[in-house]
DNA sequence: AAACGCGCCTGCGGGC
DNA sequence: TGCCCGCAGGCGCGTT
């Protein structure tokens, strides 16, 4: 489900919960993708207060007082929000976070691809999760001259080194299929044809594409919700992602649908070249 | 070394 | 109506 545009809303939905104390954690169901650490929750998160909330690639980072940093990862369907305790949690709630505020967060999770790790913050960094994450789209960092020197020879389609979250984080598949439409380049090219040119495009579609999807609260298709259980409205900017058959928003002509590395691929022929 | 394909889960929509 | 199949926003692992 998430990608980065979807966590940074849930970052930014979740901000009042800075500063408030972690009172007690339920752990109703531990079978997520990898086992919850229920022990190392009670030890080092539980009873400690939240000093900032912060995002790193797809990745929601709680870090607390302690020294000690909560991560989590949302996986397809993983859902956080902010709700009243007393009211009855929704099928598939899987943790609840009860604050000294008075409010109640819930990790909710139907497929249970997500998880949860706890790390000191200090060697989140460093962390096997987070060691070899790529660089974040929106920082200086990506540039032409950065996927040149990492994707010249890579034999991968264009679109398949874009969900690469050790070239660049956070990209998902709604994403790179808006992205290679805006930058004009078919998905299944080849990275290492790509000209200077074409790289340039690709950098300006990468960064103004997940910051329109970030200022639009992110992409809801069927679930997706921010910590406050709103809804994102992106979905109505997407010009190719699930649109096959129906009119490219630029030329009229009918969007295509293939599969790249096992992942539904939307493309304009006449507009992406 | 780099790249591919599979498996992990539940829910939903389409076809019959 | 109901069943079955394929598909879904992600990731890590084993294999080649």
């Amino acid at each position: 489900m998430p990608e980065l545009p979807e966590v940074e809303t849930i970052k930014t939905t979740l901000q009042d919960i800075v500063g408030a104390r972690i009172d007690k954690i339920s752990v109703l169901n531990k079978r997520l993708r990898w086992p919850v650490p229920v022990q190392k929750l009670d030890q080092f998160i539980q009873t400690n207060r939240i000093m900032r909330i912060r995002r790193r690639s797809k990745y929601l980072i709680w870090d607390m007082d302690n020294g000690y940093s909560l991560s989590i990862h949302l996986g397809m369907s993983g859902r956080v929000g902010q709700f009243r305790p007393e009211t009855i949690h929704e099928l598939h709630t899987h943790i609840l976070f009860d604050l000294d505020t008075g409010w109640q967060i819930r990790y909710r999770d139907p497929r249970r691809f997500g998880f949860l790790d706890v790390i000191r913050s200090q060697e989140l960094l460093t962390h096997p999760r987070f060691r070899n994450l790529g660089i974040e789209p929106l920082s200086s960092e990506l540039n032409v001259d950065y996927l040149k020197q990492s994707l010249s020879h890579s034999v991968r389609t264009v679109k398949t080194v874009l969900m690469d979250a050790g070239i660049v984080a956070g990209i998902g598949n709604i994403y790179a299929n808006e992205i290679l439409f805006h930058a004009g380049i078919l998905p299944q090219r080849l990275a290492k044809t790509l000209t200077e040119s074409e790289w340039k495009k690709t950098v300006t579609a990468v960064k103004t594409v997940i910051q329109d999807a970030i200022t639009a609260g992110g992409t809801t298709l069927s679930d997706y919700r921010n910590a406050q259980g709103e809804p994102g409205y992106f979905q109505l900017d997407l010009c190719v992602y699930g649109r096959t058959g129906r009119p490219c928003r630029i030329c009229g002509k009918s969007i295509k649908y293939t599969k790249l590395s096992g992942r539904s691929t939307f493309f304009c022929s006449h507009c992406q070249t």
